[in-house]
DNA sequence: GTGTTTTTCCAAAGCGCTTTGGGTTACGAT
DNA sequence: ATCGTAACCCAAAGCGCTTTGGAAAAACAC
């Protein structure tokens, strides 16, 4: 069933019966309502290959899909996927995600020659990021999630990480830790430089700027270099008493190179990680209850989405801009540390 | 730069240089490389409403991505869609991705309507799934990543769980162990279906049908079930000396479990997994090594959307079914049980 | 040289929608 | 009765592409 069907079926014209659907004022309510029942009733969507063409925009938001199998964001991608697409398909949108290894310049010179895309959204932002002059020289209009160092205005959603870490830091040193380590994701991207950021600001005015005893380590955020890194940092002297991570799953592998360290999560070490909210890696199960600066990574991507959706129907970019606090949630696997 | 710009440019007909663009046969070979490399040099795409219009095709796959927050495949059903979403773009294919939460009628309705997706791909069917029908009746070419009951024909790409799971529980048995536990996934999925049917098949094959002392538990695929899972088959007696796990996750919970109740994996209880190849979670980096029975799921989506592609146009379902077999890899979590 | 086929190209007709630029009709105001 | 003015509706023109159904040119056969 198309639109000249449609029409014919009712005794109407084509534009009225478009306008009827499309929320026009000139029409008449009645006339507004008898088309509406009717397409609702023959079940009549309109072909969007044709509306794509007649108005030139696309009704989908685009994202790169980072295929590489060395992806860090595994499983944080995902759930901020399911965010995304989430609020896009709630506001009728399509999600259309195109495959990347390497660089994404390819997909974005595509989704803007083909306007394929109305917007696309920018997930994981280096420190410094290419992509952003890339997209503003396309005009193709663009969503960050995260920030990223640019001269220009751009949308972005992202969470207070500086301020997370730097809490999380200072709640250790209030505590009594002198020695507190940073076990950080890849610090190429912004989110972990910020949390860097944070946990230096705290440990600075603690009076501690770049203590030996403070050491870092950074890396793709797995299980396996949580244990790995855990363990280099902890089989120091003197070994740090608290331990920032700048995801669960690397807490997990933490708690695991405690254990086999015959250290006490809590008693011996205290443990920090940032919670993304991933529906199968729950702080709270673990033993003790870990101790998280908590922000769901789908909420983000579903405001991405929505001001991916605002910034192609015309609002400007200085009124999409976002930055997220982010709550401290205190549970077992912090304590005052052992006073030897 | 469209089409009609681009042939007067070079002075030729739409016609022509669609044509000669489309590989179709009547060009003359020197027009045509004429054309393709001006269509290069301006950077010309074919503007893709347009072209979804006029050929009715849209040269994108559809999938539903279930959104809810109890989704137990998350981290597989990533890894899937890096597969699909690896061939589809190198194929010219856009993937379409649209949200839903419980029943996954209204996405395909819509994609069939709207013409949004020339070939639709299912993911994690169940025993009796319902979707196989409403998109047989909606005329919506589909491909099912899995196997389901259904009368009628379909394509479909799958790996031989069964196989995979009566091959882990026959070594196993031949190495002497009797008391075999399954933990599983959920069993209202197929592939966990089959798993199981393969573990029963082992054991009977070795006459220990329906033998008490070879339990079995299933639910969502989390370490945290895998620990309570383990945890409560263990502390049956007489314990189990075998566990086979259908997921990595799983076993990671269950090598939790098995320490926690002073076990040692290998010597006390032997575990195999299977293992879907997922980048974060690496079965040989557990202490000791996990069995597994492998097989990439990228691989399968992979493809799945190549057989959708291929669907799309115009293969017949017949040509598109496959069971991959899945290969066991032996690693020092499984051994002899210890002869007590 | 004429008739026939093959090769190469093109004009024009859509695909199904939105949107422009009027037309009609109805109605209150003059 | 006449004139505006709303309110409602429509015909027709695209959007940029593919594809049909030839036409013109070239190649071949006789």
């Amino acid at each position: 069933m198309n639109l000249r069907e449609l029409s014919a079926h009712l005794g109407l014209s084509q534009t009225t019966v478009s306008r009827a659907l499309n929320g026009y004022a000139d029409v008449a309510p009645a006339t507004r309502r008898k088309v509406v029942e009717a397409a609702e009733r023959v079940g009549y969507r309109p072909n969007s290959g044709a509306r794509r063409l007649a108005t030139g925009r696309s009704q989908a938001l685009g994202i790169a899909f980072p295929v590489d199998r060395n992806l860090l964001l595994d499983p944080h991608f995902i759930e901020f996927l399911a965010g995304v697409a989430a609020t896009a398909g709630e506001k009728g949108y399509d999600l259309t995600v195109s495959p990347t290894t390497g660089t994404e310049d390819e997909v974005y010179r595509r989704f803007a020659r083909t306007r394929t895309a109305d917007a696309v959204i920018l997930s994981g932002p280096a420190v410094e990021d290419r992509r952003i002059a890339l997209l503003n020289g396309l005009g193709l209009p663009f969503v960050v999630h995260g920030r990223t160092q640019t001269p220009l205005p751009y949308a972005h959603v992202d969470i207070d990480n500086r301020g997370a870490f730097r809490q999380a830091c200072r709640l250790l040193l209030d505590l009594g830790h002198r020695r507190i380590a940073l076990i950080n994701g890849d610090e190429g991207q912004t989110f972990a430089r910020d949390r860097r950021s944070g946990w230096q600001e705290a440990l600075a005015q603690a009076g501690l700027a770049d203590d030996p005893d403070c050491p870092s380590c950074c890396g793709a955020m797995t299980e396996e270099n949580g244990y790995r890194f855990a363990r280099t940092l902890l089989e120091r002297t003197p070994a740090p008493t608290g331990l920032l991570c700048s995801s669960v799953l690397l807490a997990f592998g933490a708690y695991r190179a405690i254990r086999d360290l015959g250290l006490t999560v809590g008693r011996d070490v205290s443990v920090i990680a940032h919670d993304d909210d991933l529906p199968f890696l729950r702080p709270h199960t673990l033993d003790p209850p870990l101790t998280v600066t908590r922000s769901p990574i789908r909420k983000g991507g579903e405001q991405v989405a929505d001001f991916a959706i605002r910034l192609a129907t015309g609002t400007l970019i200085d009124q999409l801009t976002d930055v997220k606090p982010v709550d401290l949630v205190y549970r077992g696997s912090v304590a005052a540390p052992a006073s030897g």
